[in-house]
Order: structure tokens, then sequence, then C-alpha cells
DNA sequence: ATAGGGTTAG
């Protein structure tokens, strides 16, 4: 019996090319490992002439060595020939990572079914061999065998990866001639492939073609709603998917917590929440780690610490997100002392980290401590610095004064600069009132990106400020000419459960007439208090009247007088701007704080601000200062209290000044000023208040 | 016999 069947199989000619590929018994067994096939007693021999008992064998190989023992096996005993034997040795061999011996082993099939093709495609995608996985699924296509709903996802999948969106569209025609759109698997892959190339419209379409979908793809059209910039719709699909009766996984909650992070609504965060604990949802790192970003992000820190403390298991995109939150929140102290605390648990640090890390001391002002962690982090922990830790330090330096030092860190560095980079010494050349170095950055930013409107109102803005006219119009019609346009600034804020967002002088809210009752009147109360408009915020080709309309009615002010009306005194007003928070606006929501009693709580396009009492948590470090309570305080210390201002006094006035980018007043106080000018007056002092 | 969706910064 085993003389004949070995004998048919060697005279055929698919036989005979696995055969001599294969390695035979002896070859194998030459290695030192362990024999994965025992010595089988006589009774039970037959089990090598079941093509069934290779299945569990090859499922039991720990290494290559072991595959190739029982291949070797396979071929001698002529199980090549079973389909299913030969379909599970190529794809053990794909797990175990021998691309070459699946290949080889595959090239030898005489039939090639479609599982064949699938574990063959599905083994170069997973391997990231992404040529040869194309080439091997034009070569299926080419066969005639029908693709299956288990090859099109590998493929569609590679397409995300290398966002390649031509050949997704492609393989998309290929799915639907072979009548596949309404596989949850396919379909999955597809709206996945279409939202990582940002076109939400075609997968949104093909999710709405399919009269039902499981959990997996109802997550993936959450996910896609939620990368694309849409959460309020991702939180919308949740519903409807539970309405539908599909019962949600932690997966899908995890997209939910992440939806309500880019929203940054804290009570429907807190309704999430209750659903996790209701439905016992249990906390692994992943799910942990999206609910401490959650809270963050929502506008409390502090919840989003004892949620953090909670976790059972934490990794460094734990820690990393936590040292974040701090970070944004203004807290920098508490960021930095997170660090020591990490490591003491065996956690190493990533690039990520220490992006966070640095963020975290440039936003308050921590500039030693920022400096050791970016000398120490390649030499103690071996993570090189790339372009975004340069722009952190860059801004760390460049926000203390001491932009010499950035501008050298710039020119030593041996990475292509970007954007961020240009647009942080930009910032700080914009509080130092550096004007020649601000048009540099501002010129390399447009070169970089000339697309970009933002840019050249930063150039146009810097000059205004230094007062070259000329230069400006410039560069306004510059602008025009190109026809560049704003990314349009909205608003946010979660009101009984409900949304609302504003534009500027947003005219669609039900309760229009109402907040602009409500801001007309809080304009007055706040000027009485000393609130001065500040038109230097809106872009300079507007006159006068029409600037003061544009300023009020900007939407942070219409979405927190909105705010004031419709919730309960005292309560906190949370609200979400997708631009970073402007200037007036800023000293609006300071004067609002105190007026009202009211704490804000502003989440912008780059950090929180916490607005109490008249003063910001950010300590006014992006933006002018307090200005005019500083002259004030200047003013009357020798008249009215009889201290005589020293080099410190006038240094601090300097600085505040410049800061505000007031540098003709800044110019006569240094002339002025009776006493000697030390170093600190023109390096500018570190911040360290 | 082959298959899917999840976390930190910018």
């Amino acid at each position: 019996m085993f003389k004949s069947k070995t004998q048919k199989i060697l005279s055929s000619k698919y036989a005979t090319v696995c055969y001599s590929s294969a390695p035979s018994i002896a070859e194998a067994n030459t290695h030192h490992h362990q024999v994965v096939l025992e010595q089988t007693p006589i009774s039970q021999f037959s089990h090598y002439f079941d093509p069934r008992f290779y299945l569990p064998q090859l499922i039991k190989c720990k290494n290559l060595y072991q595959v190739k023992q029982v291949h070797a096996q396979i071929t001698t005993n002529g199980f090549l020939e079973n389909q299913i034997v030969a379909n599970k040795l190529l794809y053990i061999y794909c797990m175990h990572k021998s691309l070459d011996d699946s290949y080889a082993l595959f090239c030898g099939f005489s039939e090639k079914n479609a599982v064949s093709w699938s574990v063959m495609v599905g083994g170069y995608a997973k391997a990231g061999d992404f040529m040869n996985c194309f080439r091997t699924f034009k070569e299926y296509l080419r066969s005639g065998v029908r693709p299956d709903t288990y090859t099109l996802p590998f493929v569609i999948r590679v397409c995300r990866d290398t966002m390649d969106l031509q050949m997704g569209r492609l393989i998309h025609s290929v799915v639907y001639k072979c009548g596949l759109l309404l596989d949850d698997f396919v379909v999955a892959a597809l709206v996945d492939m279409y939202s990582k190339c940002k076109v939400i419209g075609d997968a949104k379409q093909l999710f709405d073609g399919m009269p039902k979908r499981d959990v997996v793809t109802w997550t993936v059209m959450i996910g896609a709603c939620t990368e694309c910039g849409d959460p309020t719709e991702a939180l919308v699909l949740f519903d409807q998917m539970r309405e539908e009766g599909v019962v949600p996984d932690k997966v899908a909650v995890v997209n939910v917590v992440n939806a309500c992070a880019k929203i940054g609504a804290m009570h429907k965060a807190k309704l999430v929440h209750e659903y996790i604990v209701k439905n016992k949802f249990s906390f692994d790192v992943i799910l942990g780690t999206v609910m401490v970003d959650m809270y963050a992000k929502c506008g409390s820190v502090d919840v989003a610490r004892e949620v953090f403390d909670g976790l059972r298991e934490k990794n460094v995109i734990t820690w990393s997100a936590m040292i974040a939150a701090y970070g944004y929140h203004g807290q920098g102290n508490k960021a930095v002392d997170m660090f020591p605390m990490m490591l003491r648990t065996g956690i190493l640090p990533n690039k990520i980290t220490f992006v966070s890390l640095l963020y975290a001391c440039s936003h308050s002002g921590l500039v030693e401590e920022g400096k050791q962690l970016f000398n120490s982090m390649q030499k103690e922990y071996g993570v090189k610095p790339d372009i975004k830790h340069f722009t952190c330090m860059v801004d760390l330096l460049g926000r203390a004064g001491k932009i010499d030092d950035s501008l050298k860190l710039i020119e030593d560095m041996a990475v292509e600069k970007d954007e961020g980079l240009w647009g942080a010494l930009l910032g700080a050349c914009r509080i130092h009132g550096r004007v020649e170095l601000a048009e540099m950055a501002a010129k390399s930013l447009i070169e970089l990106q000339p697309e970009n409107a933002g840019h050249y109102v930063l150039l146009s803005n810097i000059y205004a400020k230094a007062g070259k006219w000329k230069d400006m119009a410039k560069i306004r019609e510059l602008m025009s000419h190109q026809k560049l346009k704003k990314v349009p600034g909205w608003t946010w804020i979660e009101v009984d459960n409900k949304i609302h967002r504003f534009s500027v002088g947003d005219h669609t809210h039900p309760l229009l007439k109402e907040i602009y009752e409500k801001l007309k009147y809080l304009l007055k109360e706040l000027e009485i208090s000393g609130y001065v408009p500040d038109t230097n915020f809106v872009l300079h080709d507007v006159d006068e009247e029409l600037k003061l309309g544009n300023l009020f009615s900007h939407s942070e002010k219409l979405a927190i007088a909105f705010g004031l009306i419709s919730t309960p005194e005292q309560s906190i007003i949370r609200i979400m701007k997708n631009l970073r928070v402007c200037g007036d606006c800023h000293t609006f929501c300071k004067f609002v704080s105190q007026v009202t009693s009211r704490v804000i709580i502003v989440r912008d396009a780059n950090r929180f601000h916490h607005f109490k009492e008249g003063a910001c948590s950010c300590k006014d470090y992006c933006h002018n200062g307090l200005v005019e309570e500083g002259k004030q305080l200047f003013n009357s210390m020798q008249k009215e209290y009889g201290v005589k201002p020293d080099i410190k006094h006038f240094s601090c006035m300097v600085d505040l000044l410049d800061r505000a980018g007031k540098i003709d007043e800044s110019l006569k106080l240094k002339e002025e000023m009776a006493v000697e000018k030390d170093q600190g007056l023109w390096g500018g002092i570190t911040w360290s208040m």
C-alpha cells in the first residue's frame, strides 16, 4: 500500500515538483530541534495515511524546521495532492514568515483554488510585501478563479496602508463585478480604505448600500467618521447601530470614546462612561487609555487622572496620554513629575512620550526641565530626536526669549525643516518682536505651504505691527491674487446633551436674538470693568467699524453668550474651538469669568484655557499678557507706594510690552530708563512665573 | 483550510 501510493504520486508531474522542492525526512532530522512526529506504534501507523492526521501536526509546529519535517512526511506519503492539507501547509509556512517556502510550494500546486490564492495573497500582505501581494493578486484575477471574500480584504487593506486610492478604486470595481458589495468583510475593508484616504462620501455610500451590517462594519464606519473630522456623526451612527439591534463590543466602544474625545463634550463623555460601566466592559489597556484621553480632552484633567490611577494595566501609550494631558492643560510640572513615576514602573519612554514631555515644558515655560529631557532622550533612553522634538525645543527656547538659542538649534539640526518648526520660530518672534527673523520664518512657511492662507495673514500682521505698510500691502495683494481662503472657525458648546455649533456672525441659531442681546449687555458690563476690544486680531483689510462688528460676533463669543443664558448660574461653561482662540476673545473670556463669576474652560486647536476670576491657566503664555494690569502696577509703584523701580522691574515691563508686540513703547521705556541696562534686559528674561 | 474593527503627539 505504502509503496504503490508513492509510486503513483511520483509518476505525476505535480507531485514530482513538490517532492524535489521539499526536504527529505533525513534532511529535516539533522536539525537539533524537537521532532514533532513521534515514533508511532505499528498499530497506529495508518495515521500517516490519513490526511486529517497532518492538520493538527502542522498547527503544533513551533518553528520552521518542524514545519519542514511535517512537509517531508506529507510529501513522502503523497498527501500534497490533498488540497486541504496542501493549503494548510501553505498557510503554516506563511505563519512562520517563510514566504519563499510558501511561494515555492504554491508554484508547485497543480491546482490552485480560492483558498490557495487567498493564503498566498494574504501571506504577502501580512508580511508587508505589497509588491508581491499585488503581483499574486493580478495572477489570481488572470487565473480565472473567482476572487472570494477572503482575498479581497487583504488587497484592499494594502491600498489603505499605502494610501493608494487609485488602486483602491480599481479593486472596488473588481468587487462590484464579483457581486460582493454586500459582504461585511469586503465592505468593511473598503470603507476603512476610503476613510483613511479621506473620501468619507464614498465610504458612506457603500455602507448605506448594505441592508444589514455586522458590528465590525458598523465600527469601521464609526471610526471613519471620527477620522474624517465628523465625530458627531460617529455618535449618531453608534445609536443607529444599537437601534438596529447590533450589540456593541469593546472595539466599538473604544471608537465611541474616541469620538467623544474629538468632540470634547463632557456630558456625552460621562454618558459613555456610564454606558461602559453598565454594560460591564472591562478596562483593558486600550479602553483605559482612550478613557484617560477622553476626559482630558473634554476638559477634566483631574478625572482623567482618577481613571488613570484606577487602571490595572498601563503601557507607554497610557502614560504618554496622561503626560500630554497635563501638558495641554498647562500643568507642566505634573507632566514632568510623571516621567520618573513611569520609569519606576519599568516602562520605557518612546518618541511620543518625549514630544508630550517637551510640549508640556514649552507650554509651562519649564526651560531647564525641557533642556534636560531633550539632552537625555538619546543618551539615556536611546530615543533619537526628530523634527517634532526640535520644534518643541524651538518653541520652548523661543517663548522664553532665547530666540538666538533656538535659531542655533535650527541651524545645527540635521533634520529637514518643516512648517511646524518655522511656525514655532515665528510664534516666538511675534511674541518678542523680532521682525526680520519673523519675516524669514514666515517666508519659509509660505514657501513650504503656498496654499495656506494662515501664513500670509501672519506675515501681514507682522508687517502691520512693525508699521511696514508697503510690505503688508504686497502680501495682501499676493493673497487676493491667489484667492486664498482662511479655514472657517467654529465653536461648539454642549447644552442639555446637545451640541450647538457657531461660526463668525452666525445667524442660524434659534436663540439668535437672545444671544446677541446677551452679548450686547455683556459688552457694556465688560467695558465698565476695563475691557477694550482689540481689533488687532482682525484682518486689516476691513475698516474699523466692520472690524468691531466682526470681532463682536466671533464664534467663541456667541457660544459663551449662549452658554450664559442657557446653563444654570455657577456652572462651568465648556466650549471647544477648531482654531486657536484669538487674543481678543481670550481677553474677553477673562473679563467674562470675572464679571459673571463663572469658570470657562476653552479647548482650542492647541490646548486648554481655564478662565477663573479674570485669569487664565495659560498665564497668557501665548497671548498678550496682562499688559494693562502690568502698566498700572508699574506706574503706581513709585507714585503711590514709594517703591523705586530697579532694573528687574524695568526688565519685566520691557518683556511684557515686547510680548504684547508693543515694540515702540518698549523701546521708549528702554530709552527712558535711568538705571543701568543689564544683560537680562536685552536678552529677554526667562519665563518662570 | 483562508478573514475584519481599537490607544498617545502634530
